[in-house]
DNA sequence: ATCTGGCACTCTGCCTTCCGGAGTGCCAAG
DNA sequence: CTTGGCACTCCGGAAGGCAGAGTGCCAGAT
């Protein structure tokens, strides 16, 4: 999806937007890259140095004032060099990169360190690590939601005569679990007959359609128990809207340390955000269907990440994505490599999960 | 350096231990609690007019001298002030420092955080936060482990002819799940038949001693019934085993960048340690079997960690303790209100625990 | 036998000053 | 439109200076 109207040379009529010819745009690109290797505002000189742009350092300064004026890059100070601005960025990821994509030794290095995983916890884990360690960034894996898929399967166990215990298993391989009390004793028998009319009726529909199909179950009961089933029925519901609330799991931490120099107040706030799982999800809410989203800096609305970059896409078992996962780095990051990264392992994972 | 003989006549036979007497003792302690509210090496002048020593400066610089030469105190260089030593932390939180109780309303408090919680992921998930929150340093809880719980029942779930699902139900309210490849088509009968006898004979024990209880399980069914009997064991036994790599959970790591000065040095290490399960669940391992583990420093033998301290202690929901909590942070921390969040938070999971 | 005030000394931390280097914007010529 | 030249700006590190805090030791007081 890089570049796909890289050669449109030029204008877009919209309000003051002057033609970006095709040189300006390989010096921004010159610039982020330059910038993201050195992590230092880049200049003319050093610019022209370095990539055979074909023209004079006093040419890219009259193309760095176009820029400049446009928004896509910015000076730190009277006569420092040159720093991509957020905006900079998004045309970079928009029109100038191109995803760079995994090695073949690479990916077989993610399939197989994948495929290592026992359970789904172990795939999660896995994948979260793996993320963290190619792209050297902050990665995040939800778990593949409840809300896309299906049961499997329903049981309910007695645990003493007013307690069961009840398991919801996905075809996801999640599996949740309840205790639930109920007003009175329960008869096994009982128990059986709810727990075979439980599975005819909800085994593989998705989770968020179960309780409409499972709402007159209780009439399908003698008068005597129903109290007890819309008992194990609210919680049984209650645990499919619960867990809506996902579950998330992190990783790379550590890699928040080479985010940049003036320090605690840079990772200070990302490390709450961290913490904060409704942050999160919402972060990896906002993911686009299908397609990588990539947010920049100002682009996400949550404060203490003003001055990261998201790179986030979703996987899944099948056709469609059942979860996503993503990278938090600093702006300043190698856009086409992460984006590669975490394309591939995004891959990966679906066909993992859908092997099992 | 010069004065060394110069109390000789102090000076305890034992091995170069001289006396300590109350004074010194005193100064020690104070310069533990300045050192921990100031971040800044202490002076003999401003220990004075903070403390009511009664004595001079002077008086506390030949206290001091001493100190250090005993290697409770350290002098960054010459003519600045004095920094406790871990062995200085040391003999404080032994001799000097009484465990700060938590106040009425704090405890009031933390176990109505606690009684909140819905599920055991619930009550660990809240334990760490509010450890983190009460001690604002990096907080690690690790769930009740396996090892020390009983089996409350075992669940087979048939899920396709030759594939079961085993779930595993301990007192402690955890469940562990696992799916079972069968070597042939299992019958609903003799599903039935295992579950009942697994849970005869396995239901109240204490998860290492399942496996002898059923070794010879086998037997009990027909001849061409074991193989299927035999893998589902396997795999229980497995569960077992494995679930003795315990989990855990962590809160506060943006805790840690109130840390030190010297940032990224100090604080990537530890942020690394903390990714590691497995150091995590050694450091906690380590914690005495009753009562609280005080850890300083060096006396850490996991070298990221080295300039942590760890404050520890077991909890249980009955009367032994059936997994581990503690804090991780700066040896430069407040040890005794440290300790007395810790202890407090420990009791309350433990009580909440024993009630569910 | 201890403590204390005094004193000379040392070291850090901070502030200021002072360049060198890198980078810029502008201009006039190609 | 591009380019070389030029004057200008500003950062960042080095060097120097200074105040403050702290020390060790000594000689006298208790």
């Amino acid at each position: 999806m890089a570049n796909e109207r890289r050669d449109e040379r030029l204008i877009d009529t919209r309000a003051g937007v002057r033609p970006l010819d095709e040189r300006r745009l390989a010096v921004l690109r010159a610039i982020v890259q330059d910038y993201v290797g050195t992590e230092e505002p880049v200049g003319s000189k050093a610019l022209v140095e370095r990539h055979n742009l074909g023209v004079s350092p006093a040419t890219v300064r009259n193309d760095m004032a176009a820029l400049e004026e446009d928004g896509f890059i910015h000076q730190p100070h009277t006569s420092a060099g040159r720093i991509p601005t957020d905006k900079g960025y998004r045309l970079f990821v928009d029109r100038l990169a191109e995803v760079k994509p995994m090695t073949a030794p690479e990916r077989r290095a993610i399939r197989h360190f994948l495929e290592g995983a026992v359970d789904l916890d172990d795939v999660v884990a896995r994948t979260v690590r793996l993320l963290a360690q190619l792209t050297r960034q902050v990665a995040v894996v939800q778990y593949p939601s409840l809300t896309r898929s299906t049961v499997r399967h329903i049981e309910l166990v007695a645990l003493a005569p007013a307690k069961v215990m009840l398991v919801l298993i996905t075809n996801t391989g999640r599996v949740e679990q309840r205790i639930v009390d109920c007003p009175g004793s329960v008869g096994e028998t009982v128990l059986a007959d709810l727990r075979a009319k439980l599975n005819a009726n909800a085994s593989g529909r998705r989770l968020p359609d179960v309780p409409a199909a499972l709402e007159d179950l209780p009439n399908a009961f003698e008068q005597g128990d129903r109290p007890v089933v819309s008992t194990v029925l609210a919680t049984l519901f209650e645990t499919l809207a619960e867990q809506n609330e996902e579950r998330i799991m992190l990783a790379g931490t550590a890699n928040l340390t080479r985010f940049g120099h003036d320090f605690p107040l840079t990772i200070q706030p990302v490390l709450e955000a961290l913490e904060e799982q409704v942050v999160l999800l919402r972060l990896l809410g906002e993911t686009a269907e299908s397609g990588m989203t990539v947010r920049i800096g100002r682009e996400i609305d949550y404060e203490g990440l003003n001055s990261t970059s998201v790179v986030s896409v979703g996987y899944g078992s099948g056709d469609q994505s059942v979860a996503k996962l993503g990278v938090i780095g600093p702006t300043r990051m190698d856009y086409p490599g992460t984006m590669g990264a975490v394309r591939a392992v995004a891959r990966y994972v679906g066909q993992i999960l859908a092997e099992s």
